[in-house]
DNA sequence: TATGAATGAGCGTTCATTCAT
DNA sequence: CATGAATGAACGCTCATTCAT
């Protein structure tokens, strides 16, 4: 039965795509499928995207742009210049402003975070991986240069637990079924990543530069070396 | 006495399936080229798997069992009751045999890290992320009764930041070309961890349990959702 | 307005396979032959048949319903309430019916009557013999009721006979290479079925119910049975 | 575990083939399978048979021999000189010979009548069909020319009904699951055989030679074939 | 002779993509 | 623009047969 000139022809389709894309990952995925659930005829979904692969991206990188959005450069020279109070304020109202996207889209996000399910776009997530620890790498380098972050903090290692520890709640959060209370959840988070997990009987034993491995651990992990060269499969 | 099994033969297979699989993802990955690389014959790859699927998960099971070792919760329960120093000590080694395990073992981790390139092991990467999660949960735990980590910390936030900061790290080391100075690394890690990201002056700000949202912050997050639902799609 | 259905494709892909399964048997028959010699590509057996058993299942099926409409009860329930010389005629009339039937589709019956080519489907074949079986019996019981038949008639065997002589010319006929006079073939059965092939001299030591048999024929099958337990593999 | 010497391998891989085939069919029934429940290799499979269809060619035709021994010429030149009692008795020890030995080896009597699972073997079938007919008829030419059969009988196609009669008792009996009273079957068949079906009333309509095809039936055949043409699908 | 691991040709089926209407 | 029947390349898996031991 053909329909009537349907303008809303795309749109049904990437949500069919988007929710087939979802459950079964882009390999897995059949086009009949999409345009079954669309509503619209195979041949329609070949008017609007050159492939399935081309689907899948245009899917992915719209999500990824306006996500990238979220975490503009502008935004962080900004909020670096304001006093800690604003400073600490303004980054909670900017991730959650991005949380809340992500929660929106997060059948998107699921998808991209788990690798949508082919080898061939490993690339897209890599690429958002690689950005949001640049990102940080950034915020963190001037947030120290302000005074804002610890004068001694290795700035390299700290962005991947940064941009890590805010991939791992937004992959719990893509998985979620109740929406969780995003301000008080970001407000925590937040406040760890700034004082850190140790009590002051720790911090005190490590808080100062490392400026190389103590003899003991590297004792240790030469024994532990030279006991998997004898023994992995 | 027939021919004697080529004691090579699952060997080569495997080592040639884990090449494939981590180049092209489970649904890409051919028997064909699997077999080819490894030497053998097609019929040779269902002597010892009974499917390409099967292969998949033997290879990513026994590699997830053996790292599950470096996760053992008696570990944990032995660490969190050493005094201070020899805790922080304990634990950098601990983390280096785990990421000792990663490196040699980085194809196939970063196999299972990206997905596996199919939908259907997804359960896989999902497991081992909680798992590490719960662990990471209960070391804070005892470690707060412990009086190691901060008494006001928020245990499941924390974990959070804690796990994916580690799989950050992991995330970039399956990836790196070349081996990185892990000991040192993971001592930078470790501080980071510990002692957090925010100087005196920002820790000030927030250096205290989140009862609520603050109102700003509830109008920001309230502006976005209006924006939300006036222009998203 | 797609392309339109070729109408054609499915009743060549039927002949096609038809032949194809008559030649080879369902095991070894090829899609790829039936798909060659309807001149349809593979995909296109797939869109009429879910494979190749469905497919084979459809042309032993659909014959077998339509043979079954010759074999129908209320024909046998009307043909003997008829008087002797009305009940023979419709009697070959029926026969004909069905020979006609059997000869015009003589490769499908031919197929079937030798097993299809495959164990899997036997019991299509069954099915069918114990359907003309069943109705044989019938047929015999009402008509020793009505007179027609001897009333001495052994029901249960005579039926064997009567289905297995109409089944043997059967078999001879899918096989004939020109058609033979079926009217005076089938007139040459009846008459046969009707009076036996013994002569009075012979009728006459056979002509009474068996009670048991004879004391000589006891001690030959004792013979026999001796016999295959010393020598019979 | 290899076994020392086993004379009996080509045995036991010859009673496993025969279960085998008759469970599965000929193109069904894998080698392995065979192998296996004889407990021999696979290797030693091939020392004893050229190929799997050897092996069912031996089982087939060896069985077909056997038999072919109880459808002897000669015993039938012996015994039409007999009297008419004698004739009979001896016409029965002969049936129950046979069908002793087809119940004896029913399993593999049941693989031939069912066609083997194969139509390569169909020829072996047709073989014995078109023997055991041509033997009925020598018999049926050589009674009537003694007198013991009737002399108005149309030999071609009484042995097609006698052929059929005691083929279909053939089937039934590798099909039964406890072994039947055959003297006694026998006895039966034999009668209906000589006797006919039909009663006095009847046999006079038909009891004589048909010269053809009666006005009304040729009119019937034409009405159905004139239906068929415009109907048949 | 006996073994059973190894082989690889072969086939059923799927599904992204095309194109006549 | 829209349709969906048609296409055919591609791939997972099977299993009869071989042969080194």
């Amino acid at each position: 039965m053909p329909r009537p000139a349907d303008p809303n022809a795309k749109i049904d389709l990437l949500r069919a795509a988007e929710e087939v894309f979802a459950e079964r990952g882009l390999d897995n995925a059949k086009v009949g499928e999409i345009t079954e659930r669309a509503g619209h005829s195979k041949g329609s979904f070949y008017l609007h995207f050159g492939s399935k692969e081309d689907a899948f991206r245009q899917i992915v990188e719209s999500t990824l742009a306006r996500l990238a959005a979220c975490l503009d450069e502008n935004k962080i020279h900004e909020s670096v210049r304001l006093p800690p109070g604003e400073h600490v304020a303004k980054w909670r109202a900017d991730d959650l402003e991005m949380f809340e996207f992500i929660w929106a889209n997060r059948r998107v996000m699921r998808l991209m975070l788990e690798g949508g399910g082919s080898s061939d776009f490993g690339y897209l997530i890599d690429q958002f991986a690689d950005r949001s620890r640049k990102q940080a790498a950034e915020a963190l380098r001037l947030g120290v240069a302000n005074g804002l972050y610890r004068s001694d903090l290795d700035v390299d290692v700290a962005s991947m637990v940064l941009a890590g520890g805010y991939d791992r709640v937004a992959r719990e959060l893509v998985r979620a079924e109740r929406k969780p209370d995003l301000p008080k959840l970001l407000a925590t988070l937040q406040r760890v990543c700034l004082t850190g997990i140790g009590s002051a009987r720790v911090t005190a034993v490590v808080d100062r530069p490392v400026k190389k491995a103590s003899a003991r651990t590297v004792r240790t992990a030469a024994r532990i070396q030279v006991a998997r060269r004898n023994g992995a499969t």
